[in-house]
RNA sequence: GGAUCGGUAGCUCAAUGGUAGAGUAGCGGCCUUUUAAGCCGUGGGUUCCGGGUUCGAGUCCCGGCCGAUCCA
């Protein structure tokens, strides 16, 4: 991309005339200007006032404003630029006479994608747009590569249509910057799923929720089902994990005595990368002391309906209180949801019952309808149950539906129910068939707590299950011992119900920055860097002063070290 | 992991196995209220990468890279 094209050498060259002109493509300050979105406010207040809205009729003086230049109309001696800023786009009318000779000079080396400054007058055009005629123009910065313009445009009905630039779904990803640049309505989406963060925050911090940060890094991956991924802490000489969850130490929070509290921030799980997963996404988990999986049911519906109805406010441009709980309906693809109405609760065993007509405890039937399902059967009763529900009741839960008391064995940090211990008091929130919510009573019992991890481990060991943890959180077991109150704990996926606050249907279309795979054009040379990158980490590894004295040591590190060699 | 589709100029796309084109953007010229401005002229390519078949490959075959969608 950075090699030298016609494109760019024209831009460069136009760089140094500005140089030349005095003027710095690279300006270190930027003179006093305000938001286009404003002037405009302010502007159409003064037609208002002065019942003038036709050519001419109306000005605002002495106006600054900045930003990127994405179109440029010539009109012989004048010229129509728009400039972009945070609040839209202003055009800007300039000629010699407004700017002078010196002006139009700086206005010659003006590409697409360039920024400046424009001082003037604000005035419609014949026209009727409301423009900046520019007596003054400060050149900002320089944009060496062309922005991949333009997409919209009104045709002689005045219909809106768009032309297509940057379409490449990779290279959207991929160069974000330039996405956002071009595509207005990506810019909003990624404005309304701050709004909707922010809107989380502020309904827990109202209701009493501490906001707090706990480690990304883990010794021992937990509260969570999934693979780490594994780095490396050099001085400490001990492999760390990034967090899989925050649960563990959000609960150790309880035991210390905060009530509620409540984190939104990165978990990271070594999958693979599909339309509803990216190795790493965010997550709000709360935790409430006194709390149980009833008071997370209110809670999430609550914060659910907030967050609708804040998009839905920003959508309509009124304030969120003034939005009914039916106008809470959600387009989402092809099904509607509405989250307006109290949200539907289903026990797992009923709709086992419903959608696959076995008992939820019947081993041999549970195992009858995986068969015949076409599901892989093994021996572990309510896994595979859970993967007959999920291949039967998940297309009747498109409405927000809690699905309640999952069976004890499936959820080791769960509170059973105290009439049926086989029940755990635990749900999960479906929408269109995806899970967006996982929350339950949480269990507070040392003894119990560590005989179910352990129970994980061993039986992860046998069954050599990659997801399983592979080491017991004795530290959070001992915390435990010390006593955590009865509470009610809660995860909601962040980018899921972005997703569905905004209409889209692939994660990355609500992630800034999506993964990708790095493209190679050679698979073998990548592999070698991988391995040499190994390498390295584990011959420092084997000078550490623990293992320099001991048996064997040197003569593995001569190996890795003609290995590393060998890789390039 | 499997299936299908895709990768050609800055962008959007064409091109029966036969000189890689168009629109737009760019560059030059005309035009002082245009807004997809207009008119005239003109430059621009590692056809994702590597092999193969062929007199000749963007196109056919094999391998690879990256992505999209669906499935598991």
């Amino acid at each position: 991309m950075s090699e030298a094209n016609e494109y760019r050498l024209v831009r460069e060259q136009k760089r140094e005339a500005l140089r030349a002109l005095g003027a710095d493509p690279y300006a270190v300050r930027t003179p006093s200007r305000r938001l286009t979105g404003h002037i405009k406010n302010q502007f159409e207040a003064i037609e208002r006032e002065a019942k003038a809205a036709a050519h001419g009729e109306a000005k605002l003086p002495d106006c600054a404003i900045a930003g990127r230049v994405l179109a440029n109309r010539k009109m012989g001696k004048a010229v129509f630029v728009d400039v972009y800023d945070q609040t839209g786009k202003m055009q800007v009318y300039i000629n010699a006479k407004g700017v002078g000779e010196a002006g139009m000079k700086v206005y010659d080396q003006i590409d697409l994608g360039d920024y400046v400054h424009f001082s003037g007058d604000v005035q419609r055009t014949r026209t009727g747009e409301v423009t900046l005629f520019a007596s003054g123009i400060t050149f900002l910065t320089k944009a060496l590569s062309v922005p991949p313009l333009p997409r919209e445009f009104k045709d002689e009905q005045g219909n809106v249509k768009h032309l297509t630039a940057f379409t490449d779904p990779e290279l959207r990803y991929r160069q974000r910057y330039l996405d956002l640049m071009v595509h207005h309505d990506v810019r909003q989406r990624f404005e309304l799923r701050s709004h909707v963060v922010s809107a989380l925050r502020a309904f827990l911090t109202d209701k009493g929720y501490l906001e707090v940060e706990t480690p990304m890094l883990h010794t021992i991956p937990g509260g969570a089902r999934a693979r780490p991924f594994i780095t490396h802490h050099n001085t400490l000489h001990m492999n760390m994990y990034l967090r899989i969850a925050p649960e563990l130490y959000l609960k150790r929070l309880l035991v210390g005595g905060f009530e509620k509290v409540f984190e939104i921030n990165r978990n990271f799980r070594n999958e693979g990368i599909d339309a509803t997963h990216n190795p790493e996404f965010t997550m709000m988990e709360l935790y409430e002391a006194y709390g149980d999986y009833h008071s997370m049911m209110e809670i999430t519906e609550g914060m659910f309906r907030h967050a609708a109805r804040v998009v839905r406010g920003a959508e309509r441009g009124v304030a969120p209180a003034s939005i009914q709980d039916s106008e809470l309906v959600f387009k989402w693809g092809e099904v509607e949801i509405d989250l307006g109405k109290p949200f539907r609760r289903a026990k797992y065993s009923d709709l086992l019952r419903e959608h696959a007509g076995v008992d939820l405890h019947d081993v041999a039937a549970v195992k009858a309808k995986a068969r015949a399902l076409g599901l892989e059967v093994h021996e572990d009763h309510y896994k595979l149950a859970d993967q007959v529900l999920e291949a039967t009741a998940m297309g009747s839960m498109i409405q927000p539906t809690f699905m309640i008391d999952y069976p004890t064995p499936i959820c080791p940090l769960t509170k059973s129910k105290p009439e049926d211990p086989r029940v755990a008091e635990r749900f999960e929130l479906f929408i269109n068939g995806i899970e967006f919510a996982n929350a339950f009573s949480e269990l507070n019992e040392p003894v119990e707590q560590l005989r179910r991890f352990q129970e994980q481990v061993d039986l992860g060991e046998k069954t050599r299950d990659v997801e399983a943890p592979k080491e017991v959180d004795h530290d959070y077991v001992n915390a435990l011992e010390a006593g955590m109150p009865p509470a009610g704990g809660l995860g909601v996926g962040i980018d899921r119900l972005c997703m569905l606050l905004t209409n889209t249907h692939s994660i990355r279309d609500v992630l800034l920055f999506p993964h990708m795979k790095r493209e190679h054009s050679d698979a073998k040379a990548a592999s070698m860097q991988r391995a040499r990158i190994a390498a390295e980490t584990l011959l420092e590894e084997l000078q550490s002063p623990e293992l320099a004295k001991a048996e064997g040591i040197k003569d593995l590190a001569a190996q890795i070290e003609a290995a590393r060699k060998k890789l390039g």
